[in-house]
DNA sequence: CAACAGTGCAA
DNA sequence: TTGCAC
DNA sequence: GTTG
């Protein structure tokens, strides 16, 4: 359902909320089996209730047949990396049907050129073993750039996730001077000792974080996502922090920081307003060494990793 | 009825 | 500015 | 879709 809304309405609201709202269901400890259950859960509201009612009833949702009926084969082009519901509905209107079609388009970016390309693999769900070795290669490889650098893997297998989507690696230097040579692990230079093909994107970003988005590959194993990101020492907690995840958890305390604060929280630092009315904001970070300290700075008790999976 | 997170790149 | 992604 |  929420896939659905996401990948070809285009609804980010609903989207979100169906998404949280089955999480949500799947973390109870027990089955649900009544409304009575969920009705007064934060977040439910009638609508929703009335959608598991049906549910509980009938084993299914006609809103959802329905939807699905509608969209047909403009599903499967919105699940392609780099195609979103826009971009999914153009292509359907041009004819595009299955992502094969796709393949000998011309006018794709080099984002949904990868996705296409290696669709089958990317939505192989990645054994947090093999996340494990990834992260290993990738601190070699790192390592013999720029020696003593902190190569560490966030996202769900940071989160203690069985599976994983993707790869997130997020580098630093613990010696802030180090900042100028560590990004260039990510420069093209150096993209082929992560990838050994040019099948990536590189951004380069302007001063701050570098980073790159692309497709790993290594061992015979199949290809991978991975999302290679390098920031400064200073701010590494709040990287690590924002990396980690999960997304809901970001936008919740985030929500918190500038609801509960005036604080802007950002991968990038905890800012406070400069003058009181404009969105302005200080250059300058609240500083930070490690994610606890951050959690403490918003008043909110420090959840381990594995507890951050909202 | 507005807000729902904040950031960066490609087109 | 919009679309898409993290 | 839900909340305030
Ligand atoms: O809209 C987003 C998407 C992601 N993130 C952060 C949190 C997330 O944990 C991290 C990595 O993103 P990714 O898409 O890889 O999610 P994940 O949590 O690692 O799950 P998956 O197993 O699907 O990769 O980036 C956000 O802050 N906002
Ligand atoms: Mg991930």
């Amino acid at each position: 359902m929420w896939h659905l809304y996401e990948d070809v309405l285009g609804d980010q609201w609903r989207s979100l909320i169906y998404r949280k709202t089955v999480n949500k269901l799947r973390s109870l400890p027990y089955k649900v089996t009544s409304v009575e259950q969920i009705r007064e859960m934060y977040g439910v509201g009638k609508s929703l209730v009335k959608m598991v009612k049906e549910i509980l009833g009938t084993g299914q949702l006609q809103k959802l047949d329905n939807l699905k009926a509608q969209v047909g084969e403009i599903q499967v082009l919105g699940s392609v990396w780099g195609i979103g519901a826009i971009q999914a509905r153009e292509l359907y209107k041009k004819g595009f049907r299955t992502v094969k079609d796709l393949e000998n388009y011309s006018s794709l970016t080099s984002m949904q050129r990868m996705g296409v390309k290696y669709y089958d693999d990317i939505n192989l769900r990645i054994p947090r073993d093999e996340v494990a070795d990834t992260e290993k290669f990738v601190r070699g490889v790192v390592e013999t750039l720029a020696p003593g650098a902190w190569v560490n893997a966030a996202g769900s297998y940071r989160r203690g996730k069985p599976t994983c989507g993707d790869v997130d690696i997020l580098i630093t230097h613990p010696d802030g001077s180090r900042f100028t040579s560590l990004r260039c692990c990510t420069h093209s230079s150096h993209l082929h000792l992560l990838c050994s093909h040019q099948d990536l994107l590189a951004r380069l970003g302007g001063t701050q974080p570098d980073m790159f988005m692309g497709i790993f590959h290594f061992q015979g194993k199949p290809y991978r996502r991975i999302d290679i990101k390098v920031y400064p020492r200073h701010v590494y907690a709040f990287a690590l922090l924002a990396f980690t995840g999960n997304d809901v958890l970001n936008r919740k305390i985030r929500f918190l920081a500038r609801v509960k604060f005036g604080y802007k929280l950002s991968d990038q630092g905890l800012f406070i307003r400069e003058s009181k009315k404009k969105d302005v904001w200080f250059t300058e970070s609240i500083p930070c060494e490690t994610e606890r300290e951050i959690f403490e700075k918003l008043g909110l008790d420090y959840p381990e990793p594995h507890d951050r999976n909202w």
